[in-house]
DNA sequence: TTGTACGCGTTATCAA
DNA sequence: TTGATAACGCGTACAA
């Protein structure tokens, strides 16, 4: 049924180490041999069997990308621009989502063992000391983005760069009462996002010589609902804050929501700025902090092919910055008597 | 290095024959050589190769989505739910983003054949019947999905209805003069979401009695640029429209950045209208019409599994119904004197 | 320069 | 109930 290697040599007439040697274009064929074979291969339509190639070569022409796809759109951003980098590259993409806990430790624990991908992107997860070093001794070559691992070359943005200029921004602005929507803290506490942008926003304030009010953080759920019931707790404080940092986009616009059901308007009544900067911050006017998507899934490629090809590495920890983009969420807070 | 069934069957002192039995849990294993073999798997920590396994057995696991991630949101949120599909049936997915005619016709020309996936999932794009021949030639079970080749099972939603439905809409509303911008039409002529939402407006026109303005409609680029730009062109028109409708959600918004330049309200000086119903829709609160996403990548998936199980089906083509969607970019036209 | 034989890690067949 | 052995389709030493 499906033609094989021996059938192309039956056909040319040679055997198969020739054909083989063609393929795979090895020197030492003859170009009138190399011709009968190519002729003979086009004439069978015949395509190497990659499953096969793959049994001796040790090597899929494949990347895993583990990413938690539904969260935010920030990862299917990301995911996106992996996957430009990948197919510059010539490699295959298999996309592991992992929506909860059991499926993220059985894709850790798993994957790095069945070879079927030459190497892992792993997505804004959390990485356990315990499954690394499971990682760490199958020798799957593994960069992680937008989460940190030592063990690991890891691409980062720089969090408490990225809220520190959120907050800063808002405190040039003239805002005092501020409030901070967080998102719930998964994994490792010591190399978080969360944290990170929680110790961001308390440097903005230390070097202004202020003092945030405990009572004006709440940690939400990353989505937009989770921002809008945070948001509707903060708003009902009897002094409420006059703007408002959210720890991404989507909660930022659950803020936005919660704001026009309270009948204030924005920016007029309360600032908003979120984190991420992804389209849908765009379109609605959003400021926000601006992460380098499209970097972070080059670069993460890019370093992921250098340690394939010489394994021996040592890990690095890149890190990359934040944009602060003002948009139409913001403005000067103006005290109103 | 890597441990194979040899090793295990080394260690349990028994053949490789019955270590793979009970890897594959084939009867005719006695129960205290199954424990033997189950303690030598563990103490191995060992896994099969499923390379070595895809060889014999001729199945990777994995189904093929090929897929323009990039033009729209509708093919992520559509992604999006094939992933949660296959994510429940235990196949890994691989992706095959399409950017160019070039990297398509790769794709289709040759994916077909190496059987590096099980199946083939089609989504948004065009088949011809040339690529259509090869793929059935080749065997690969294949569904298609908001596409449509007589030669394979396609998912379609009802693009007439759902133009109807919006176009019908505004009528209802007191709209008369109505925009229309189209998506760029790709592939085959006859069977084409951008050509079948023209149909069903002129259906809807034909059935109020009424005639369109072929001055009325526009074709852009999915996307919001492109809507825009058709936008600014239908809203400088001498008597310009009251009402828009466009192909999909990405041009609508597109349409309200334009009317948003030109200093008119929306709804109130022009209604606006997309189709897809994709999350950004909501956030804006656009009309829209709104395609069962999610039904069909379930749909289509438990189909591609129904057709790998029993290749030999005919070719099924499925419809779904769109739902009108009616928020706050659509207003009864009130003639203002 | 070319052909043959072996091995990759598994499943399946068949004889014991 | 089990073990040896032959595929699966290919790359590659090695011999010719």
């Amino acid at each position: 049924m499906t033609t094989t290697i021996h059938d192309v040599a039956r056909i040319a007439g040679v055997g198969i180490g020739t054909v083989s040697r063609v393929i795979n274009n090895s020197p030492g064929v003859k170009p009138a041999t190399r011709k009968r074979v190519l002729s003979a291969i086009a004439q069978l339509n015949y395509r190497p069997n990659p499953i096969a190639r793959s049994m001796i070569s040790k090597r899929t022409g494949a990347i895993g990308v583990i990413v938690p796809f539904f969260t935010r759109p920030f990862h299917t951003e990301l995911l996106r621009s992996v996957q430009v980098a990948l197919s510059r590259s010539g490699k295959e993409l298999v996309l592991y989502d992992v929506e909860t806990a059991a499926q993220r430790n059985y894709y850790f624990s798993e994957l790095p063992m069945l070879h079927r991908v030459d190497g892992l992107l792993l997505l804004s997860l959390p990485l356990d000391d315990e499954f690394a070093v499971d990682i760490k001794e199958a020798g799957i070559p593994i960069v992680l983005i937008d989460t940190y691992c030592p063990f690991f070359t890891s691409l980062i943005v720089d969090n408490i760069e990225g809220a520190y200029q959120a907050v800063k921004y808002l405190i040039e602005l003239g805002h005092r009462r501020i409030g901070f929507i967080n998102g719930v803290i998964e994994g490792n506490i010591k190399f978080n996002q969360a944290n990170d942008r929680w110790i961001g926003l308390h440097r903005a304030f230390g070097e202004a010589g202020l003092l945030f009010e405990p009572e004006f953080m709440f940690t939400s759920e990353w989505n937009r609902s989770g921002g809008k019931q945070a948001a509707l707790q903060l708003l009902s404080l009897q002094k409420r804050p006059t703007a408002i940092f959210a720890a991404s986009d989507m909660q930022a616009i659950g803020v936005i929501e919660a704001a026009k059901d309270l009948h204030l308007n924005v920016p007029d009544d309360i600032s908003v700025i979120g984190f991420d900067g992804i389209e849908v911050a765009e379109l609605l006017e959003l400021s926000t902090i601006q992460q380098p998507i499209q970097k972070l899934g080059e670069l993460g490629v890019s370093k992921l092919l250098e340690i394939m090809k010489k394994p021996q590495q040592l890990p690095e920890l890149i890190r990359l910055n934040t944009t602060l983009i003002a948009r139409r969420t913001t403005r000067a807070f103006a005290s109103r008597l």
